[in-house]
Order: structure tokens, then sequence, then C-alpha cells
DNA sequence: TGCATTTGCCTGCATATGCAGCTAATAGTC
DNA sequence: GACTATTAGCTGCATATGCAGGCAAATGCA
């Protein structure tokens, strides 16, 4: 069947592996921000407190890094969080470069907060996607990852 | 092995599937965006005129909702591709609140230029994880995007 | 010690993201 | 036709994102 349309409008647009996970996070940072809502806190905020109450006095290149996320972004979200008075930084003695992060008891309170919030989401989902999809989409996303470094 | 530490920190900070997809959403963004680099457009922006393309006379509302998007953030990115005169928008004569978008010969223009390096961008990425993996990853994505409409 | 390099973080700029609430235009009902 | 409800899109606000380029502290080397 020779050209029966000299030009084809598809029906669908082109694959794109990046535009699917954008928009998969998207959709999932929907879902998380509106069960974190009235906790005051973003799912990238809870993300945040999360870290820091796991690696204590980490510096923000560290954080960023495990965070797959630029520096310069990650000073700028911490800025809310410290002016609230949920996280300190102070310079490190030995490296007054360094500024190492902590939370504070009010981080940690709120963090505490929004934790069976974040819970309720996480298995909103993990129902919805299944148990075993779910066990495999994170470890494919963490191979991904793995396979391309920064 | 009965409390060995009272104030436990965890090496790992806790497993978050929003966090995962964010992550490789970032990721992939930087990837897909250093490819593009030159070429006057970022992901988001080679996305949207390749939705266009394919989707000639779509309205904001049923676009937004392909890309996973809020209307009022598309309303925004597509600010920086009309101002380029990359895109037109006209309200439809049958019913006014609706504003039909299109790419202009520019845009068309744009695409093309992009285009390979998009496709360098994605043989990179399917490459690093693997054809299979690749294809796995797209049908979950897809399926977890199924599962969870807005 | 002095100087170049590297490292850690920040700022300026531009874009990306979504919610609440708004206006304009249409559709539905009587 | 008039009133109401719905729909499409936009604006104000706040946060999220990364790159280029800057500054200051530390390091390496002569």
């Amino acid at each position: 069947m020779p050209q029966t349309t000299r030009t084809a409008i598809p029906e669908k647009a082109f694959e794109c592996t990046c535009l699917r996970v954008r928009k998969a996070a998207r959709r999932l940072s929907q879902i998380y921000d509106r069960h974190l809502d009235g906790s005051g806190l973003t799912i990238t905020q809870f993300s945040l407190l999360g870290h820091l109450r796991a690696f204590d006095g980490i510096g923000i290149s560290a954080l960023a890094d495990k965070l797959v996320m630029d520096a310069s972004t990650l000073t700028r979200n911490l800025r809310p969080l410290e002016k609230r008075g949920l996280i300190v930084q102070r310079a490190d003695a030995a490296d007054r470069r360094n500024r190492r992060l902590s939370l504070t008891r009010e981080g940690h309170a709120a963090f505490a907060v929004a934790r069976p919030r974040w819970e309720l989401a996480q298995r909103e989902v993990a129902a919805a996607i299944g148990g075993d999809a779910g066990r495999q989409l994170a470890y494919s996303l963490d191979d991904l990852l793995a396979r391309l470094p920064g």
C-alpha cells in the first residue's frame, strides 16, 4: 500500500525514555504530595529530611550526589527548611568550605508527622502496580542509575 | 543481638518509589539535555514540539493530559516557544475557549535539527541499560501510568 | 613561602512544576 | 432569553531544576 498519506500524521508521538520517566515522576510526585498535604512538607522536602536523618552531618555536594541533584538546586531547596528551623548548617571546623547539615528537633518532629502519610502514598502506589512489579521497577531504576553515572 | 545501638543510624535512607523515579528523571533529563545542547531546545521543549507535530491543532488541556502535566505548567512552557516563533496558538472558531496549538515552519525545522541529537541520547541510554531492560522499563512505566490515573 | 589548581558552595539566569483561584465562553435548563 | 453549571485557559504564589560563573578555603608543588 504505497503512500496512502504523503504527510503521515502518526497517532502516537515518538517513544522517549526520558519523557516516560518524567511523566511517571510527575504523576508520582502529585500522588505523594497530595498525601503529604497538610503535613507542611512536599515529597522533595520529606526526602531531604529523611536523608539528613540517615546521614547526619553530610555536606551539600555529597547529599546532592545521593539525590542525583545539582548542588545548587539542593542549596536552594534547603533554604525554606532552614528558614523554618527544620535543619541547621554549620561550617566544618576542619574544613570551613564544608557546610555540615543536620536535622533540628523540629526537623525530626516534622518528619515524624509526615511519615505515616508518606507510608500511605507508598502503599497506594505499591498496591496499584503490584508488589512484584514494584520490586522489578525499583531494581530497574537502581540499575539505570548505576549504569548512567553523572 | 539486642540493642547494640540505641539511636540506630541506618546506612541507607528509606526506600521511596517516588524518589527513585525522580532521581532517574533528573539523570535522564541531564543526559538528554546535554545531547540537545546547541540545538536550542531542552528535552522538555523537544517533547512538546514532537507532540505538536503528532497532534496538530490539539488544545492545552488535552496536551497536558498526554504529558501528565498540569495545564498551567504547559501554558507557561509554551511561552518561550511561542515567543521564538516555533509554535502558534489560535482560538478555535467554533469554541473560542479552545486554543489550537500548531508547529510553525520554524518549529518543524527546530525539531528536525534536534532530532538526531535526541536519537543519540536515546541510543546511549538504551545501550547503557540494555535492550530487554529498556523494553521492560518502558512497559513498567506505561503500566504504572495506566494504573495511576490523575 | 608563594602561586596555581582544586574543591565546596553560592548567585544570576532561565526554565519547570503544580495548586488555588480567577475570567471568559459554552452548554444545559427553564 | 435568563440563570446556572461546566469547561478551557490564565495568573499569582511557592517551590524545583540545572548551567555558567563567581568567591573563598584548602591543597599541591616549586
